[in-house]
DNA sequence: GTGCCACGTCAAGTTGACTTGAGGTCAAGC
DNA sequence: GCTTGACCTCAAGTCAACTTGACGTGGCAC
């Protein structure tokens, strides 16, 4: 396995020298050494950052991830929690395909105002009903996929 | 249409009364007087409140929520943010779809440690390549239900 | 008429995942 | 040998969407 800096970590990985030295921190990763003052990485560093990817992906916090990773740094990771977060990945998919065929719609309705076309009000009614009737359960934080910044 | 004190909004649409203020000040909604001090609304803000839920149920921030709605509090929703978000959430389901999938089989998966299994190194890969890989995009927030506060 | 309490306001705090800024250090090129 | 520039550390700032706290007020029950 080759030695990378972070340099070449942010550049291969696609992740930033500060979110890079932040998951050290938190001990999401670890760098094998220093030259000079400089962090060098193991290549692997980089499977290990596209689990974080894929674990963030799935809507798992980095502290969930954290705990994913046994102490000798192999991962633990826990399968009913895997299977409990398919399902719910499983309902979300649900829910934004019918937001997706909710918006869909709208797009081309021809009523003059969304809120005079009876399809949208019903979606509209599941979204009240779905997003916030599920008792103290938030709504997924959404998938803003940087638009504009 | 009844008046609603902000308490009965509060019930009757499980936003919290704090929410309710946040968002008037944003703009979101609008109060159509006073008793005393406290804020009156028009039940019809249930129909808005639920048109909110939907649009951050489908990822829009509040800011564009609010853009939503022309001065005279009627929506005016753009056909084409909204053919453009059903696209992007198209493009979304499906990722998490993938991610679905991988947790899925990770949840059962013979192999002794996930790394050594063929399969979840490719979900890996797609995840890298997916999620990461857009060059400057970032993953979405993620599906975060509020498991344990 | 008066006390209570749920409202009100306004500023500040919270959470997660980072980024940014100030000030310091060191390997390498000239 | 000295400058340079990319890295270092640590604290503080950012963003979104609210919540919390401190302190004020007025409608309603008694």
């Amino acid at each position: 396995m080759a030695e990378l800096d972070i340099t070449k970590v942010a550049r291969q990985s696609g992740v930033a020298p500060s979110a890079l030295r932040f998951y050290e921190e938190k001990g999401l990763i670890a760098s094998i050494g220093r030259r000079g003052l400089r962090r060098q990485f193991d290549s692997s560093v980089l499977e290990r950052l596209a689990l974080i990817a894929l674990g963030r992906a799935a809507g798992f916090s980095l502290e969930e991830i954290a705990l994913m990773f046994a102490p000798d740094g192999r991962p633990r990771i826990d399968r009913q929690m895997l299977a409990d977060r398919a399902d719910q990945l499983d309902r979300t998919i649900r829910k934004l395909s019918a937001m997706r065929e909710g918006l869909r719609h709208a797009a081309v309705c021809p009523a003059p105002s969304h809120m005079e076309c009876p399809k949208f009000r019903r979606i509209l009614r599941a979204a009240a009903g779905g997003a916030l009737g599920a008792r103290s359960r938030r709504a997924p934080d959404g998938m803003r996929m940087q638009t504009h910044r």
